[in-house]
DNA sequence: CCTGACTGTTACCGGCGGTAACAGTGGTCG
DNA sequence: CGACCACTGTTACCGCCGGTAACAGTCAGG
């Protein structure tokens, strides 16, 4: 039976489709749309994906795998913390950067966090994965209720940063993950006294 | 004319029923339930409001006047700014504590982020207001690019890590707060080297 | 040639946001 | 008094969405 191969390659076709009309149209992309980019109807993606949230899920997916990825790397790379954490924020900048329309699918879209109750949201896998990282880089357990959520909010803060950043523009990336690093490293208290 | 007088009793009352749906529902509250939880039909409520932006928009606007004036009143209080810091953030913890519903519908409801265009939405109020505080502290232009970073970085940050902590509940509210000063003030940079 | 699995379609359902068009009601004028 | 008018309220509809049932073509294997 070849058919098992053929599902696997329609359905990669079939999430490029989704993953043209996401990064045209916005999260707001309705099935009849991604039915229609990909030249079939929509019964045919609800046989691939049951429900919106399984073709949100698996679209999700892939682009959480390679931020994700990419993040990883840098989080590992050699180096002080501080550089490591500056180019870590720089490459998550850069991501989102390139490729916004993704961002705001991944981030806002409550299809995707909620999707299948599987796919966890990406901000969600995201935080996890800094906390372990925190914890290990503090010798603390991986648990620890202080990794989990300095990484909570870390990664708010930069995502936060960077949604504003995306709508205003007003300065150069490198100069923004400068900024965030530098209120990591606590140079509002200094300031502040 | 007594009209005028009802008209903004009975924006009140809708409002209060909106509010009340929101609070059970969350915030997929459809008009026709909003409409029926006041005891009329969808037409009033668009003779009101316009759409459903509109009603969103003076929702929001409601939580966000106060949420923001409690704000101000701890931020603007006297003391040091660590202290300071801390008391804001835990003000912000304890509201998300007391109403989770309400919250939830401020910050991710996309309806009243997008309102009407003019409402904007409450994280982007609040970044503002921050900004300003921030940048009068620091002796800094009120839209100096620090400040306006910074702000969004810590609404951020303190906002993820209030989503996180909805949800998980795994330590004291004070805890949390202490956290995130704590965060705030360089302690992970100091552990990391 | 018939059966059955698979792929594809059309046509529908219920619910949503939003609106048009009409019915009741009570003041204000000639 | 009756004609008018502004206002409040309703029902009934529109188009779009997510989701699905039911049917049509196609092709392998007995």
């Amino acid at each position: 039976m070849i058919a098992l191969q053929n599902r696997d390659a329609r359905r990669e076709a079939l999430l490029a489709a989704a993953d043209a009309v996401v990064q045209r149209d916005g999260a707001s992309a309705s099935m009849a749309a991604i039915a229609a980019e990909a030249g079939i109807t929509k019964p045919i993606l609800y046989r691939h994906f049951g429900a919106k949230g399984g073709l949100y899920a698996a679209l999700a997916e892939r682009h959480t795998d390679r931020l994700l990825d990419a993040l990883v790397v840098t989080l590992t790379a050699g180096g002080p913390p501080r550089e490591r954490v500056h180019r870590t924020i720089d490459t998550y900048l850069a991501v989102i950067e390139a490729e916004p329309q993704v961002y705001r699918f991944l981030v806002q879209s409550e299809e995707a966090a909620l999707a299948h109750g599987q796919v966890r949201g990406f901000v969600r896998r995201l935080q996890e994965l800094l906390a372990a990282g925190i914890a290990h880089e503090l010798g603390l357990d991986p648990v620890d209720l202080r990794a989990a959520v300095w990484a909570a909010g870390i990664v708010g803060m930069v995502q936060a940063a960077g949604d504003r950043w995306l709508e205003t523009r007003d300065c150069e990336r490198q100069e923004l993950s400068a900024l965030l690093t530098e209120l990591l490293w606590g140079a509002y208290g200094v300031a502040a006294g």
